[in-house]
DNA sequence: TAGATACGGAGAAAGGT
DNA sequence: CCTTTCTCCGTAT
């Protein structure tokens, strides 16, 4: 049979032997199917001036090529020829020859799989034709074709987690599935492989094996059998596959869990030993944390107790501490197995169940078919766009640039206005729909774009630093534009993952212009997009003055608009809506007169807050920049709220006394009560201890502990204070390595929440937790915070 | 297995008197 | 002892 089939690629890589064969394993509705490409030969390109250098550098080499002149030019207008490789191998070596001999050698870093699908503008869907052998499990289709396609996957999904003694040694695997994951063909899968003599007396299905060695082997079989598409599991690459794939070395065992019995194969993160990625031929693992961190979902602490508790509203109250944990796995591995593995199974289902209600997996693979990632790949927003960019860059005659050498001065970044500190009634905030990518569109900025534009300058669009952008001959604005319509028909089907999905794309390019870690970096490009946005806030600003009403503040794509007291809120919904279309018409008129361009630029009319608040900074009478409060009124709902920005309130490293303290002081505020007595009871209640649970400061350990050296901040010493303590006590050292501290200051400095011997400083907290927060807003309705807690401050 | 810059505040360290 | 600078964290966009 050689019929189309349409599939969804799961997996690639390249074999290398006298030849390069690509192979790609694809979810279809034919099960899994191993696509294989024979005879691929890798390629890189040179400039046709270096000719006759190469030839002589390569012959000697003795190992086969091809050299052969092509119609593509370097950015630098040079003449460009490819060079052909028998094998990946042969190509990589060839290039590291001609490099170090001081030729230049462009696209040398591709991969061979990544630019087949790359060239045919293959991004997760895909069709093939080839002739479909029938293997043990799966389909082969030998030298297929492989074009682009429209398909929906529906991926077999197969949850795993390991408990295991501290040192690693296994005690057992839980694997489960079910119908929950929306996109999960597998039946329901709850089943426990643990180590021990079989027990009768347990709930759930268990397989039991007498050692290590062959539990592992049991695990493979397992998951040949059940023959997933897909393994998830929390921190599952780091630690679970991790611990796996040394405990098989250690018995002198590969780890054969891929489709066609594949080993599984683990390649170390640069610098991060313990740190790494997993390759398991024909299943993709995708580890949960990684994964809702790519789809910008945060939580304060991403361990799976939390972020069940949060979605799901489960998981346990209190996170036990690491030593107890083991201690009761290991406890219960010797006298209590069946708890052992409800307990294992049980977190299984978690990941399952975070899994589904994130769509997480929705998200992904939609994210696969639109920047050609894998799946499995966390951030990779450079590879994405050169994904998109490369092949139409090629079609336009180029071939692609190197990573900068030589960086300047860099570009700046968004435009933040001086702000008018006070408190205010009827601020209206106007922002810009994703300005940066409007620009983009509107001024054709783009990378051939330039250096096209730059060749033409009479009639091209003057961008900044000396850029100037060809009016047709570019990719990107297209690219972009494709995406933004993409994302209204999105939100118009409510497709929320999707909106999601592309919106992240789209606001990556700009960032990715301006990384030193792209080829397609000038310092041009990002400074054409920022300092144009930083033109277009000052103009629109004076416009609205021109209007009547003060600017007070702006951030980037965002002006605060400061409107009459005495307006009532329909008013302002009306004037809010009349600026937005005035400033989008003379955005139409300004750039067709000034550039004979057509804007693309929007702004919408996005709040209107009743009562604002801008604050100075601390110990200035300047205003404050990216920090305010504002308060929002539903008249739908009936409901208001009050929105924080960059204030204590939003900031984890306060205390939660703290934060709560300012929720209830602008809510007094913006309803002008007094405050007085909100103030006198927060200080009296901290005093009296009725707080002391509110009192504890939560931070990040960015470093490792031993690299702090220039200072040691409280966080620092509360964490060495906490390990000193772990190692006399003889467990194991929590903060060596990165990590979260809780502590208290107390009247002998910070210390850690486990191990707090003194007495709180109660002081402490009222003079840097709560007195800053009064103090930043209390003076704009002429109160004083010292004055408001004078006869209470004579207590200590 | 490389998106960006701008900003504020706390506290330690360094420097001046 | 007081002021300035530096380090660190978390945040806005």
């Amino acid at each position: 049979m050689s019929d189309i089939h349409l599939g969804f690629l799961l997996t690639r890589s390249s074999r290398e032997s006298d030849q390069t064969e690509i192979e790609y394993w694809a979810a279809t509705d034919l099960g899994p199917v191993l696509l294989r490409i024979p005879a691929q030969r890798p390629l890189f390109f040179i400039k046709q001036q270096n000719l006759k250098q190469v030839q002589q550098i390569l012959d000697q080499a003795e190992r086969p090529f091809e050299v052969k002149a092509i119609e593509l030019k370097t950015f630098d207008g040079q003449p460009a020829a490819a060079v052909y490789s028998s094998t990946s191998r042969n190509s990589y070596v060839a290039s590291r020859q001609l490099s170090r001999a001081g030729i230049e050698v462009f696209e040398a870093d591709l991969r061979a799989c990544d630019r087949y699908l790359m060239e045919r503008f293959a991004y997760g869907g895909i069709a093939f034709s080839g002739v479909l052998t029938q293997k043990e499990g799966y389909l082969e289709a030998w030298d297929c074709q492989l074009k682009p396609a429209d398909f929906q996957p529906r991926l077999k999904v197969l949850s795993l987690d390991i408990e295991c003694a501290l040192d690693g040694q296994l005690f057992s695997v839980g694997l489960a599935s079910g119908g929950r994951p929306v996109a999960n063909e597998f039946s329901e899968i709850a089943e426990v492989l643990m180590i021990g003599s079989p027990q009768a007396d347990t709930d759930t299905a268990m397989h039991w094996f007498q050692d290590e060695k062959s539990l592992l082997l049991g695990l493979c079989a397992r998951i040949r059998t059940i023959d997933p598409d897909l393994i998830i599991g929390w921190n599952l690459i780091n630690f679970d596959m991790r611990i796996l794939l040394e405990r098989a070395t250690k018995h002198n065992l590969k780890l054969h869990i891929g489709r066609a019995s594949r080993a599984a194969s683990w390649r170390s993160q640069r610098n991060e030993p313990g740190k790494g990625y997993v390759t398991i031929p024909g299943r993709v693992a995708i580890d949960g944390i990684d994964a809702l961190r790519s789809a910008t979902w945060r939580f304060p602490s991403f361990s799976l107790e939390n972020v069940a508790r949060t979605l799901l509203d489960r998981g346990k109250k209190v996170e036990p501490d690491v030593d107890d944990r083991f201690a009761e796995i290991e406890y219960n591995f010797l006298n209590n197995k069946p708890a052992l593995a409800a307990y294992n199974l049980e977190d299984c289902r978690l990941v399952l169940d975070i899994f589904e209600h994130t769509q997480i997996i929705e998200y992904l693979v939609l994210r696969s078919q639109i920047t050609g990632l894998e799946l499995d790949r966390s951030g990779g927003s450079v590879a994405a766009f050169t994904n998109l960019y490369l092949p139409r860059l090629h079609r336009g005659g180029y071939v692609a640039p190197n990573l900068p050498t030589v960086i300047g001065e860099g570009s700046p970044g968004g435009y933040v206005m001086d702000s008018k500190p006070g408190l205010y009634r009827n601020v209206l905030v106007l922002d810009f729909k994703s300005l940066y990518p409007a620009i983009i569109r509107t001024f054709k900025i783009d990378p051939m774009g330039l250096i096209e534009g730059l060749a033409e300058a009479q009639h091209s669009i003057p961008g900044f630093r000396g850029a100037r952008f060809h009016r047709n001959r570019h990719y990107l604005p297209q690219i972009i534009t494709d995406l933004w319509l993409q994302r209204d028909q999105a939100k118009h089907d409510n497709d929320k993952v999707r909106s999601q999905a592309i919106k992240i794309l789209m606001n990556s390019f700009y960032g990715v212009l301006g990384s030193t870690g792209c080829r397609f970096y000038d310092e041009r490009l990002a400074s054409s997009i920022t300092m144009r946005g930083h033109q277009i806030m000052q103009i629109t600003a004076t416009w609205i003055e021109e209007q009547g009403y003060a600017v007070i503040y702006g951030d980037t794509d965002s002006l605060f608009v400061s409107l009459d007291q005495q307006l009532p809120a329909a008013a302002c919904q009306q004037i809010g809506r009349q600026l937005a279309d005035l400033i989008d018409q003379r955005w139409q008129h300004e750039l067709r007169s000034k550039y004979d361009l057509k804007s693309l630029l929007e702004i919408e009319f996005e709040t209107h807050f009743s009562r604002f608040l801008m604050p100075t900074i601390r110990g200035s009478e300047a205003g404050s920049k990216k920090r305010y409060a504002g308060l929002v009124i539903d008249s739908k709902n009936d409901s208001e709220h009050i929105v924080f920005k960059g204030l204590e309130n939003v900031r984890t490293d306060w205390t939660e006394v703290a934060r709560k303290f300012q929720a209830d002081l602008f809510d007094c505020v913006f309803h002008d009560r007094d405050p007085q007595q909100i103030v006198r009871d927060v200080v009296r209640e901290i005093l009296a201890g009725e707080y002391d649970q509110m009192l504890v400061y939560r931070k990040q350990l960015r470093r490792k502990l031993k690299m702090y050296v220039k200072n040691v901040p409280p966080h620092v010493r509360a964490a060495r204070m906490a390990d000193q303590r772990n190692k006399t006590l003889g467990k194991s050292l929590k903060y060596q390595n990165r990590g979260w501290i809780n502590y208290v200051v107390t009247v002998n400095g910070p210390q850690p929440v486990e191990y707090l011997e003194s007495a709180i400083d109660y002081s402490h907290y009222i003079d840097k937790q709560i007195k800053p927060i009064g103090d930043g807003v209390l003076p704009f309705i002429d109160e004083d915070f010292d004055s408001i807690i004078s006869n209470q401050i004579q207590l200590f």
